[in-house]
DNA sequence: CAATAACCGAGACGGTACGTCGAGTCTTCGC
DNA sequence: GCGAAGACTCGACGTACCGTCTCGGTTATTG
């Protein structure tokens, strides 16, 4: 019984949610708002997702490669800051920004959501910064025991500190900043 | 005009909000139920917070100290390590993990309060933390150059990244790890 | 695209609303406990009636007939007599009275209502009235050129006026004495 | 104990009243709204009257002479038309027709405010028809046996109940008609 | 190549909570 | 010591969405 799902249907969905999203913001999004602005019956809806977090996930995720392959110039520190840099320049966008939030509060009150939210969206760039640094690792430039999972949350933890918290300016030079003390706490004397 | 307010209310609303979100979990912690419990009419509520979100804040920090004062031992990393592990209990409490839940998902649609949570809550012990790590500087513990704003995220940030994504198990020995990265980081050669 | 009404709660709210107005009186009748009696949401009225009145006089006109036939006993005064003497123990009826009264203060606010109560509540009497004197007209008991609709509220008017402003007791010698007045109005000398 | 009341605000809230009335309508006349505009705390008006209605009559009344004397021009007919056309006009305005209607609603819950419309508002008018019809009965102009308590409602009552139901055109000519079959069942054969 | 079942849009339904308004009572403070 | 100012509890208002539930209408296999 292969679900006779309308692709069509399911598009405008993700269209409507996105929209909604930038447009007038986190609260605006409704079930009710995403199906009337996708011309779609409630039910549609309800049928295939289990609610607003797993569409807005779903808007996300639509069409997302499932592994990112990092830049690696050879040297370690560029790549990095390029990664944070990279990851800074998300948060200041208040669209991707806006998104994020929504995620996130999604996720706290929906942990099925919240594994779907680390797996398709962290995961792929946590594991991409990792496997850059045990590459790292290999050619020397990091200490042979360091705990490379420990060590990628050093360096994107702080960033979501700073992005929640809004404990200050969340600038490049903040990003560097970060790069060089991680690095500083790895490579070897 | 001073403002002739009711200090048996105020302390009724904080209460029921405390207990409601203990007792019942965060999704129960509606005004209306704050109200009921607290015997008190809605009105009351919205003539001194803005929402629910203000509420328990207010709540919350109630009689709580302006000013922490972290402990010193005079070994930097026997007292990072206390404040560390003291995080991640109240992450594994599920009373305070619900609350500061709670507070967070307020936080990301309410930038005053976002602000609020921050001055009130959060600086104090990231203040502390910071001071501590200032008189280990003076004591030549850490490197004089060490940015600590930026060491003091690299400690906590981790935490808090590990707790929002639930990326990996929160406890002692990580932040024992992430204690010896850090230290590794600003330690002077 | 027909409307496709709950017939069960259309009548859960208009039994309910009925109950409500006979056992408790006009002021406990609100949208609320009207919902809250017919195991209805609220919206469910509002979404097919304006407010309280509209309900009440729907309440009251589900199932009536459109049109009334008057007695005939070819003696006009013994018919008056039975028609304004029916009109005295309605107002003396207390279940009556209070829906009488109900509504008529929702139509001292409402245009709309008043229209419909005229109309569907109160028209088909006058217009009864009205034929029977036409009638009695036609059979010479009554002057040629008497202004029927004049005339009929010379019967009610009074009526209304005393129950309204309670200017003395609303008893069957009154109607009488009023229809006796009536007819030496309008009886060919 | 003599109340030494306030005579400044007893005018200040009567004024009020009329004006909110007269301007924004009857369902703007909150006794909020009345204190407010009278600059004048809500107690002061709860501890001199016992609700809208009463604050709202005493606004209509005062001022206002206890007994009626109405013109004696030697013609019945002609001083009738005259008190019925002023009626009429009485309630084509729309200020004094809001208010009556106001009074109105207020009378038909409050049975002792009912009492006070009666006495201190309708009765001097009544009684003064009354003492016209009296007077011409005395003339010769009237039967002697006519009820005059009921002539007097079959003068009134027909405005009244046209004005209420809205049961058609509310104008001199109905007025006009209403003396003369009212005339009809009283004038001596 | 019908029939039949899942999907679709639409939107009514019973609910819960919202944030506001006014009622009538109670308290504080200034004139 | 009155009275303005207004905070208090209470309860209803009318609205917004929730998630569930028909209702016809429309595909798109499958018997």
């Amino acid at each position: 019984m292969t679900p006779r799902r309308n692709e069509n249907s399911r598009r405008a969905i993700l269209t409507a949610a996105l929209e909604l999203l930038t447009e007038t913001g986190y609260t605006a999004v409704t079930i009710e708002a995403i199906a009337a602005r996708a011309g779609v019956g409630k039910q549609t809806i309800y049928r295939w997702w289990r609610g607003k977090g797993a569409v807005i996930l779903d808007a996300l995720t639509d069409g997302l490669p499932d592994v990112i392959e990092l830049p690696d110039s050879g040297d370690l520190r560029t790549d990095l800051r390029e990664v944070l840099r990279a990851t800074v320049a998300e948060f200041a966008d208040p669209r991707m920004s806006a998104t994020t939030r929504a995620l996130t509060i999604e996720t706290l009150a929906d942990d099925d959501l919240a594994a779907q939210v680390r797996d398709r969206l962290l995961r792929p760039q946590l594991d991409a910064v990792r496997a850059r640094l045990a590459s790292a690792r290999d050619a020397g430039q990091v200490r042979p025991d360091a705990p490379l999972d420990q060590v990628v949350e050093l360096l994107f933890g702080p960033l979501y500190h700073r992005w929640l918290l809004r404990n200050g300016p969340l600038t490049d030079t903040y990003a560097d900043g970060i790069v060089d003390l991680t690095l500083a706490a790895v490579t070897p004397r």
